[in-house]
DNA sequence: TCTGGGGTCCTAGGACCC
DNA sequence: TCTGGGGTCCTAGGACCC
């Protein structure tokens, strides 16, 4: 037995958590940029759609009152772990889908229903954040159970696949795009062959959904049936690739500028790099100009590789400008940077180089370690790279930011 | 005129997720 | 004026090997 358990209207959840006021109106959370809304609250969804462009929606949001935030990460990162360790305290097992989501072990559970409304009561509790879970064999349904918990109150949050007493009629009203992994692509496929529900895609034609959407297809309609396909995964695995990218607050048109934007990506993605202390084999750049915007489009992407595995940061800063030198080209209006870093290995597996022997690897440990730990304790880009800037002007906007509550002595709740 | 079979690794692109 | 960011997995095709 599996079970999801789902923080309802994450961002938004987090937000209230610390601001009484919210309570029972309606907020949004705007992306990097307060470019578009990534959260509502369920008051807030009435009004606006997900992923609406905030400039659009301004007078909505004065209109109905709504409470808008710019996306505070510190603080729903720390929430995150907070509900996620009280969560563990009550399984063995789990994994950590995403900021507000994990999968969670069930098996050996007398009575998983019980259990789960005990831990959802000590999350929103310490965290204020109420969490909503579904019950089932395997993933897919867990997650079905899930959205069946949200949108029925008399649940109490909590739901098991077991419980439903028409299945067969609950999966003929169930569109299929409400089905995990099935997107809008898989949607208009299906719905062109005829299947619009999840009941007529667990009775397809197993090998014509081998054909036309592999894999993932074949094990998504075997999870419907009760067959688990999806294992839990374990959480821990170093990522495969650390990509750090970001839209600027204005356009930026010369090489300078975004030699700066890049060089801080590039380093706040070494940041990623030394947590899960691993090395990389190559750097990657993208640019990329305005796509909504009616002005000559630019777009060109490189990988750098690197003469040897690493994690030493003026190494990867000074790949990653070469390669930006490279792509760059005068004349238009840039609007985003993306780097990653590639061809991750833990450190003990990167090869000495033949080519460079005399490389000091204890020499630029020590120094990226104290680096990094200075940075912890005074915030980051405390020491930085001359690289990345002073001006900063191509700096995302952030104008209505709230505190970050739990991870800043300056920022904490004032109680009166 | 004839031109194998079987394998690995890498990359780019597509689709999906939150 | 203003339209997010960070991931995963799968597949097909090319390069290369014996």
């Amino acid at each position: 037995m599996i079970a999801l358990a789902d923080c309802n209207n994450f961002y938004a959840s987090c937000e209230r958590a610390f601001n009484p006021k919210l309570r029972n109106k309606p907020i949004v959370v705007l992306s990097n940029n307060d470019g578009c809304v990534i959260a509502r609250s369920s008051e807030a969804k009435k009004y606006i759609p997900m992923g609406a462009p905030a400039f659009k929606y301004k007078n909505e949001f004065k209109r109905y009152e709504i409470n808008v935030y710019s996306a505070n990460f510190t603080l729903y990162g720390d929430i995150s772990g907070r509900v996620m360790r009280i969560m563990h305290s009550y399984v063995q097992d789990m994994e950590i889908y995403s900021i507000d989501e994990a999968f969670l072990n069930l098996k050996g559970f007398r009575q998983p229903v019980d259990h789960c409304k005990k831990m959802r009561a000590e999350v929103l509790k310490a965290t204020g954040v109420p969490v909503s879970i579904g019950i089932a064999p395997t993933k897919t349904l867990a997650k079905l159970c899930n959205h069946y918990a949200k949108d029925h109150k008399e649940t109490g949050g909590v739901f098991k696949w077991s419980d439903l007493e028409d299945k067969e009629g609950y999966l003929k009203q169930l569109p299929v795009e409400e089905i995990w992994n099935v997107g809008r692509r898989s949607t208009v496929k299906l719905n062109i062959n005829g299947i619009y529900n999840a009941y007529q895609l667990m009775n397809a034609n197993e090998s014509w959904i081998r054909n036309e959407f592999s894999i993932t297809g074949l094990r998504t309609i075997s999870e419907l049936k009760e067959i688990p396909c999806f294992k839990l995964e374990q959480n821990g695995d170093p990522r495969k690739g650390i990509t750090s990218s970001r839209s600027f607050g204005r356009a930026v048109t010369d090489l300078t500028n975004l030699e700066e934007a890049v060089a801080t990506y590039i380093s706040r993605a070494w940041e990623k790099l030394m947590e899960q202390k691993s090395a990389c084999s190559h750097v990657y750049v993208s640019i990329v100009t305005n796509r909504h915007k009616d002005t000559p489009q630019y777009y060109n992407s490189i990988t750098i590789p690197l003469t040897i595995s690493t994690w030493y940061l003026p190494e990867l800063i000074d790949a990653a400008l070469k390669g930006l030198r490279q792509i760059y080209k005068k004349g238009y209006s840039y609007k985003k940077a993306t780097t990653m870093l590639l061809g991750i290995y833990q450190r003990g597996d990167v090869n000495l180089s033949l080519i460079e022997p005399d490389y000091d690897f204890k020499r630029i440990n020590s120094l990226m370690n104290a680096i990094e730990k200075i940075n912890k304790k005074d915030g980051s880009e405390s020491i930085k790279y001359a690289s990345t800037g002073i001006k900063q002007i191509w700096r995302e906007k952030k104008e209505m930011k709230s505190p970050r509550y739990t991870t800043s002595w300056n920022e904490l709740l004032t109680v009166n």
